[in-house]
DNA sequence: TTACATTTGACAAATATTGACAAGTCAAAC
DNA sequence: GTTTGACTTGTCAATATTTGTCAAATGTAA
């Protein structure tokens, strides 16, 4: 598995001395959502990861990115062999 | 839109002079299906696309590496202003 | 017009995702 | 060894998304 924001907002809110149960309440979904948001076993969605930058004081935008990296990376993980080269592909379009 | 992997479908399709409803009836679906799938209105399934290589005499990896970039492209392309650096963070991973 | 290829929109069925709940594990405190 | 509190896990119903088909529309060449 792969799971970059999970990690990072692990990290943010253990280094706060936060428990899980408080940013879910933040967010208002149950303990075990957060439990496996952080895990990686599910996805938050975009507003979530919104929500949570905020309430962890964590950049927006950097939590997005990982957030968005964690899509791409399920995305290819079942197609290692051909990920690189569909990556570049994709990528040539971004630049436009 | 994107849809690489319909244009080169149809570049293929029509360079050997077949119909939509002949590429159709191999896969057992329906034209309109066909149609949608190389105008980039519906995703081919994994074994859609491998059925389509063999019918169409084309490479197989190309296609599904077509097929990846397309899947790749439709996740990033809501958030075109991170895109590029949350792929960087998924190549990296990559390279493992 | 006719005939045929392709496209489109609407739909039901199949599949996937969501969040909650209840029960579970684990470690520290008692 | 029991209790407590934090976290994890499995399962479920509700919801959302995706799938392929059908019928109708559009395009096109004879």
């Amino acid at each position: 598995m792969v799971n970059y924001l999970g990690q990072k907002i692990r990290e943010l809110r253990e280094s706060q001395n936060l428990l899980l149960r408080q940013v879910a309440a933040e967010l208002e979904v149950d303990t075990a959502l957060m439990s496996k948001i952080e895990r990686g076993d599910r996805n938050a969605s975009k507003q979530q990861v919104i929500e949570i930058a905020k309430y962890l004081k964590a950049n927006e935008e950097e939590l997005l990115t990982l957030w968005l990296a964690d899509k791409i990376e399920s995305t290819i993980v079942e197609e290692p062999t051909i990920a690189y080269q569909a990556m570049k592909i994709a990528n040539k379009k971004l630049k436009k």
